[in-house]
Formats: C-alpha cells, sequence, structure tokens
DNA sequence: CTAACTTTGCGAAATTTTTAACAATCGACC
DNA sequence: GGTCGATTGTTAAAAATTTCGCAAAGTTAG
C-alpha cells in the first residue's frame, strides 16, 4: 500500500507533515545525511511511533536498523505536500498587518509568491509595496483569473472579513489564510487556516490563572 | 458535578473557548440576549452538540427550551479562561515583526498589556515604539521580576529563538507566544502557542495539489 | 558468518474526541 | 394547569487518533 494516492489521510497528519519537512531541511543544512525517527521526534516534541506512523500513510521510506536518508524523505515529503511546485498568492487589505505579510520575506522562500495586493481604501492604492502596485479590489475577479491566484491572505478588518471572503469564494479560490479575528464561512471544498494570536494567548491564560496567585 | 475546579479538561476544549467567547461578544454587541447552541454553532461552524458537551466541562449554564443568556454565559467563560484578569506581556525582538506586534491594538483590547520590549541589536535599543523604550535584552531576567511579566511574545529570527526561549523559561515564564519559524523546546510546565503563517500554507497545498492539474 | 543491537512499518489495543440519543426541564399558548 | 415544541445536559456509542508490541530487516563488531 505503499504511496497511497490521496485522501483519507487524517487532517492533523497532514498539518504535521510540513514540521517533519522543516526539521528535515535544517538537518540538511548542518550536513546530516541519516536521521532516526527517535532523533526527529526528539527535535520536534513527539513520539518517535507519532512520526513512523505519520509516514506510512505515503509510503515506506526508511531503513530498518538506520533511519530515513534525510534528503530522500525530504524530497519525498515536499512532494507529497505540494511544495516542489510555485504557488502564488495575493493579500487583500493594505493596512500595517498587509504591508507587513507582503513585505515579510519568509513566504517567497518557501515558495509562495506574492503576485498582487488589494485594498478598498482609495488613499492606499496604486501605492507601491516592494515590486507590487496596490490595487482597487474592484479589479480582484480579473486579476485571480489573470495572475492564476491559488491562495488569498486576508488582512482586512474583522467587518469586511467575511463579504471579502464571500467574493474571494466566488473566484474559485480554494485556500484562504485569515488574519482577520473572525471565523469566516466557507463552502466545505474551500480550505481556511486561520492566524489568531489573540486566540492562542487566550487559550493560555486558562492554565496561568490556576498558577497565578 | 457543575462548576469542576480544575484540570483534566482536555486542551482542545480549551482551546475551542476563546473562539465561543468571541462570538458571544459579537452577540452581545448587536443587542442579543440569548442564544442556543444551535445559533452559536451555527456562527462558529461546529456542532451544537460540541459546544454543549465542551461547555458542560465547566458547569450548567443554559436553561432548557431557551438557551444561554448571552451576558451571562460571556461572563462565565471569561472568568473561566482568565479574561476577567489583566495580563503583562513582552516582546523580544522590535524588527518588523515585534514593530508590527506593539503597534498592533488588539491585544491591549483584550487585556494583554505590553509592558516591555527588547531587542539585542544596539542599533534599536533605546528607541521608542509607542509608549515603550525598546531595552537591551540583558535586562531581560531583571524586568520580568519587576514589571511582572506573565507572558513573552518571541519575535527574534530562528536561530536565536531557542536561545532566547531558554532564558524565558529560566525567568519562570510560564506563557510563550512564539513566532519564530521554529519548534521551540521547554519543559513540560510551560506553554507555548505557534503562529507560524508558513506551515498553515504548506498544510494547504497538499490539498490544492490534487485540485490543481 | 554469527550474534547482538538498532530501527522501521504495521496490525491491534488503548485512549481521546466527537457524535448520537434521550430524559428532564423550560416557556408559551390555550 | 395541561399540552406542545424547543433546547439543555448527560450517558452511551461511534469515530478518530495515538500508543503499544513485535516481526522483519538492516547494521556493527568480532
Amino acid at each position: 500500500m505503499p504511496g497511497k494516492n490521496n485522501s483519507n489521510i487524517p487532517e492533523v497528519v497532514v498539518q504535521r507533515l510540513p514540521q517533519y519537512v522543516r526539521a528535515l531541511t535544517q538537518l540538511h543544512n548542518r550536513n546530516i545525511e541519516v536521521v532516526s525517527s527517535k532523533e526527529l521526534g526528539d527535535a520536534l516534541g513527539v513520539t518517535p511511533v507519532q512520526i513512523r506512523k505519520d509516514l506510512s500513510y505515503f509510503g515506506r521510506f526508511g531503513k530498518q536498523g538506520r533511519g530515513y536518508n534525510v534528503v530522500f524523505l525530504l524530497q519525498e515529503l515536499r512532494h507529497v505536500l505540494g511544495l516542489d511546485k510555485q504557488w502564488t498568492a495575493a493579500v487583500i487589505g493594505i493596512g500595517r498587518l498587509g504591508s507587513a505579510i507582503l513585505s515579510y520575506p519568509g513566504f517567497g522562500q518557501e515558495g509562495f509568491n506574492m503576485v498582487a495586493a488589494f485594498d478598498s481604501a482609495p488613499l492606499g492604492i496604486g501605492s507601491r509595496i516592494g515590486e507590487l502596485i496596490v490595487q482597487n479590489i474592484d479589479e480582484l475577479e480579473r486579476t485571480v483569473k489573470s495572475k492564476a491566484i491559488d491562495i488569498v491572505i486576508i488582512a482586512v478588518p474583522a467587518e469586511q472579513a467575511q463579504s471579502v471572503t464571500d467574493r474571494v469564494v466566488k473566484c474559485r479560490v480554494k485556500a484562504i489564510l485569515n488574519y482577520a479575528p473572525i471565523k469566516v464561512q466557507v463552502p466545505s471544498d474551500v480550505r481556511v487556516r486561520e492566524i489568531d494570536p489573540v486566540l492562542a494567548l487566550q487559550s493560555m491564560t486558562f492554565h496561568l490563572k490556576s498558577l497565578h496567585d
């Protein structure tokens, strides 16, 4: 059953794979050629079994008594995740947050290329951020098509997030990264990931509370 | 068993509570006084049973045939999560990201007060961001104590994240929000939440891939 | 070449999390 | 005050996820 074609892969597993890729990349940069599930697990704070089980959904990549060839496993996982392709992304909402996102080099380094920026405020439209000109949101539909945008990053205020999302969904975009502090509704074939530091903090205070006085 | 004192609450449940708080706050702002688990679930994209089950870990807050009083439930959940307290936070790493974090008004609005900022580069130290003066990282230990810092937000480059974390942990800080693209190791009594947009994107491309030719 | 040791991959067991089912209770209306 | 529809809270079942246990296979050392 190695190299299973597509789905009924648990979503939790898919969400752990990028971490494995990152850890393997670091090992590769340190010229480490072979790694065991034990070592990889230690680096990531997960159990070795977890890693072996996760990998087994996609194939057999290791050697008994030895471990995994770092370069090979990296290649395989990057392929599984589609990280061997280039992806196009657009940012909507070019305020402080949106500008920071556009300027962050980390996306491009990983193959996520920012190819368009949109805003609704006439003030910002036309201004340049890096190599992009901020476009009027009215041009969204046309540009998604012409630039074949795969992913949309939403950085508008909470009040506008749902309506912007609806427009994005209508353009047949299937992946949204949402920085707005609101849970947007989308059809089930559209993936959304939330970036929400306030929620993250709020789930920690539950534990801090009992600690504190 | 209503009003269970403390732990053996599943962590998944704790992480959903802040979302409920947010949705309830929105309902409150719209002057809605009562909400059913069905309605709340629809707003959040979770099932009504999920909500009722989650709430049942902490007490009995609803009325059969009617639903939940929004203000009351909000109050209770905010208390459960410790959101009725003020919390102090410090940011380490005042580059583009760190500055954006310090300037973001969303934290203060929710009771997370930024009370210190640290950097290691002599260039930035002493400069003012909002009402804070950027301090030398050497003053970390002293300041955590003197300002009773509850939460540390890490916004340094990946290479420095682990060593900064180690220092933070030594100061007995029990909650870390990590923006660095690396999984930091901490003792089990320290909570870490990762903010990692690249990982989020990378777990979506898995699904996009099979879609995309 | 053999023995001792290491580590994978996988089926099965254990645990955790979600979902279903339903009695109990509330509110409204007649 | 009795009936009807709505909705909670909880126990039980189902589903999902993690962990265990171990045979098979590779490595190292003598």
